[in-house]
DNA sequence: ACCTCCTATGAAAACGTTTACGTTCCGCGC
DNA sequence: GCGCGGAACGTAAACGTTTTCATAGGAGGT
């Protein structure tokens, strides 16, 4: 059995009180007793424990993080980030992935009452009659990419349809004529987004008529398959815009595989920025978003929501991106930052 | 104010200790009265307060990860297989990053007191003496990587000098003789051993004294200024065994800028096997570690150590390795396992 | 009819904290 | 000398559960 409050006190011949007022220094306890109390404290090597602080207090200093996946370089970042921002506020993070379906989503949501102060929630299954169900009215709770509008939570969102528009129109501007989109999972809002910049940039250049969407599903292999199609086209296109980069390699290898250019003859953007974009040949140009800036943010903002539960939510946080050019579309390495 | 066991008792007419009997299934409860009770609970909504219940049963059902750092797909891979581990036992997974120094490591480590059930620790400062000074005695532990002997603990470790061995004598196997290494920080403890299967290889092979190590820190851009080095050798190498895949990749650039071909010339093996490797021109020969699979079996051990924590402790398990050979060494796309 | 035993239920203790409220003691002003 | 106020400290309640123990009541055997 480890050693307790009381422990301590009866070692220091005071009340359990005093030692929880010397070592949490809220005062109304002599210098000297107080130093005899800490000393005693970490001879005993005491620990308060904290399911029984957090009881009574209300507190637990930790967060939950509500995720769909731990896959890939996009969740691994986005941990980073809330955790890089978490620790700098003396924050401890519970995450929880990998739920199939809404019901598992809310077991996970239930294990988290009591044992957190607030939520990170970024799951496909989170749309807002989930939330009304599963969520306790009071838990702060920070929306990540959901695209839920809600009076009750807050909500953060990566600006999909800028970025697509932007490097729609960066296509554009090289010249290209005919670009194709290589979609991902119907279901994905964040896909809808990615779909909508493109065409809307495509029909402000008077190519509407243009546009022209394959389908694929995230994967590699869908990208590889989607690149054979586009292949296929006639007339053949002059641009392949991914929506994501996994897809993007995928195309990639197509292309070398049927000996066509990149980018002579087909210039291939991808979405996201992984850390491999760099490295495949060649280097993929493709809209950066900030993951871990996106994590950070949506601690930060949790954290406010806890340290003020009343005021009143601010506007929904749209994180921007960034265009990253390379050789994949012609050009050089540059970054250009979008507002 | 949320809504307690009280309220739900209350509202059933019964007291606090059949709600707790039926919601936990316990039995000593009328079919009739606990589907009343399970009725009403979900009417009002009632969800266990985590904390409250824990002080009592002195279980979490979380377990706690003390790592280094979050940064790169090393990290997001062992997470995921945890994760996944501990999902399958209704596990919660409390993660704990980027300590920089061993104090910050203690302040997390006492943090986790009273809020999980055991711990699973991989970090530079975890010394024998660190974990006796800051771990109380009874909480199950299970060391990765550390490399660490102790009674105390369990420890799994990944087989680097088994990896690095096989690696070295696949290089030699192709013909190669002059095989460099590059070393990653002298305090890792996974170099020293990756270290010590390639000079164990060149020994047995009778080309002990050809051992030639260069220094790097893990980043890319040491991997490149060694690629430098390494051709301004004379004679020139002709094989590169990087200790991980960054610096591997970091080799190749420095390789193509000076026109050296890549394996005609030198070849070129890493350590890792990151997602990257595939991708990068040529596909990187390296070493896989099974990192998820790591985390899968450090998370079992810890659950079988939290179920029964009288057992012995096994003796430490060894993570086995493979060979992954792609274009950067010559030959085809395989992959060897080792046991 | 009575004793026994078992089952359903309730009362209350316990877990380890924090904190509101008392109590004691001392110094100080009248 | 006496009351008063404040500082230091102790007592005990409270947080929301689980679990032990007691109790009541009913079934069944004699």
């Amino acid at each position: 059995m480890s050693v307790t409050i009381k422990d301590v006190a009866r070692m220091a011949n005071v009340s359990v009180a005093s030692v929880s007022r010397a070592l949490n220094g809220h005062g109304g306890v002599t210098a000297e007793t107080q130093k005899r109390i800490r000393e005693v404290a970490t001879r005993l090597r005491y620990v308060p424990h904290n399911a029984a602080r957090s009881l009574i207090t209300r507190r637990t200093q930790t967060i939950g993080a509500l995720l769909p996946d731990l896959h890939g370089a996009f969740f691994s970042e986005l941990i980073r980030g809330i955790d890089l921002a978490a620790r700098s506020r003396g924050l401890y993070l519970l995450v929880s992935s990998s739920h199939g379906d809404a019901t598992e989503a809310a077991i996970a949501l239930r294990a988290m009452q009591g044992r957190v102060d607030g939520l990170l929630v970024m799951s496909p299954h989170a749309d807002e009659a989930f939330l009304d169900e599963n969520l306790p009215v009071v838990l702060p709770t920070v929306l990540i990419n959901s695209h839920v509008r809600s009076e009750r939570h807050a909500s953060l969102d990566v600006d999909d349809f800028g970025g697509a528009h932007a490097m729609t129109e960066h296509l554009l501007g090289l010249g290209r004529k005919r670009i194709v989109f290589i979609a991902g999972p119907e279901v994905n809002h964040d896909v809808q987004e990615r779909i909508r910049g493109y065409r809307d940039a495509l029909a402000a250049a008077g190519l509407g008529e243009r546009a022209a969407i394959l389908q694929g599903d995230f994967t590699e292999e869908s990208g590889y398959h989607a690149g054979k199609q586009a292949l296929a086209m006639v007339p053949r296109p002059d641009a392949i815009f991914a929506a994501n980069d996994m897809m993007a390699i995928g195309c990639l290898s197509a292309l070398a595989e049927a000996k066509v250019r990149t980018p002579d003859d087909i210039a291939v953007a991808g979405f996201d920025d992984i850390p491999m974009a760099r490295y495949v040949s060649p280097p993929l140009t493709t809209v950066r978003i900030r993951i871990a800036e996106l994590g950070e943010a949506a601690l930060q903002r949790l954290a406010a929501m806890i340290e003020a539960p009343d005021d009143a939510a601010p506007e929904p946080h749209v994180v921007s991106t960034e265009i990253v050019v390379r050789a994949s579309c012609g050009g050089g390495d540059t970054v250009r930052r979008r507002a």
